[in-house]
DNA sequence: ATTTCACCTGGAGTGCGCTCCAGGTCAACG
DNA sequence: CGTTGACCTGGAGCGCACTCCAGGTGAAAT
């Protein structure tokens, strides 16, 4: 087993199969093969490229920038270095991207106890709990 | 100091002006005061108000959802109960946000560790940093 | 043999969240 | 008094990342 039909390929990876085309369109998805009536057979080294970019993606990776990562990767060994350094500076957006989550999340969660009523037991809570809006 | 310009408010609050006025349009920022000449005048509260709105904002929070706890806060303390509802369903997603974001960055850490040769010492690792690329 | 089914193509359309524009108003400054 | 500058409005436009569509093909099932 390591060929792959569009569907199944979708299937796995968890693009959509128009998903799959607009990719190998824009050069996200270099050479892919086809089968002898021009359908589009992909590989199980296709489907850990996808993996990757599922990755990339997913942490909010634009694809301006996935195109250049995969056009390095096209660049053979010499592209290590800048593929390194691609994802380094990835690695630390996402880093960053989480800490600032989490610092949300704790203004959120503010914002609940508020509103269940953990925070001081003032009457005046119940019915001030100030959104900042206007009456 | 408790009013301000939307120049200011702009500034303050990190939302360009346009994206004031379109919040205000969409129904985002109900009753925003507006001066003799027509101008709008932001208090502290709706600064507060707009701080709320950028950390759901930035926490993937649809417009739509916003919009609706928005219309929630409008509708006074009767609506509590269903805002924190809104609310801790939005935490819930933050963390799985988090959680998935922290799986993701492990895989692409494994990959810089991979790039920066740091895994496995055979000669051929230098030149198969296996992309599941084609040559 | 014909119907079904998964797939093909190029290109148009969609949804979201803004962002920009033309044309106008008003207060303040020199 | 003229000009700046910040702001106003309604509505058009944009960038991103898909998603959908019409019309067609080729292999397989009935």
């Amino acid at each position: 087993m390591s060929s792959y039909s569009p569907g199944e390929t979708a299937e796995k990876s968890g693009f959509s199969i128009d998903t799959l085309r607009y990719y190998e369109k824009i050069g996200l998805l270099p050479g892919i093969a086809r089968n002898a009536s021009g359908r589009r057979v992909f590989s199980d080294g296709d489907l850990q490229w996808l993996g990757m970019l599922r990755c990339l993606r997913e942490t909010g990776m634009p694809i301006a920038e996935m195109l250049r990562y995969s056009e390095l990767a096209r660049g053979g060994d010499e592209t290590v270095r800048e593929r390194l350094a691609l994802l380094q500076d990835h690695d630390q957006r996402v880093e960053e991207q989480i800490a600032r989550l989490r610092e949300q999340q704790a203004q959120i969660q503010w914002k609940i106890r508020l509103y269940s009523g953990e925070i001081c037991g003032e009457p005046a809570a119940a019915g001030a709990v100030g959104e900042g809006l206007p009456a």
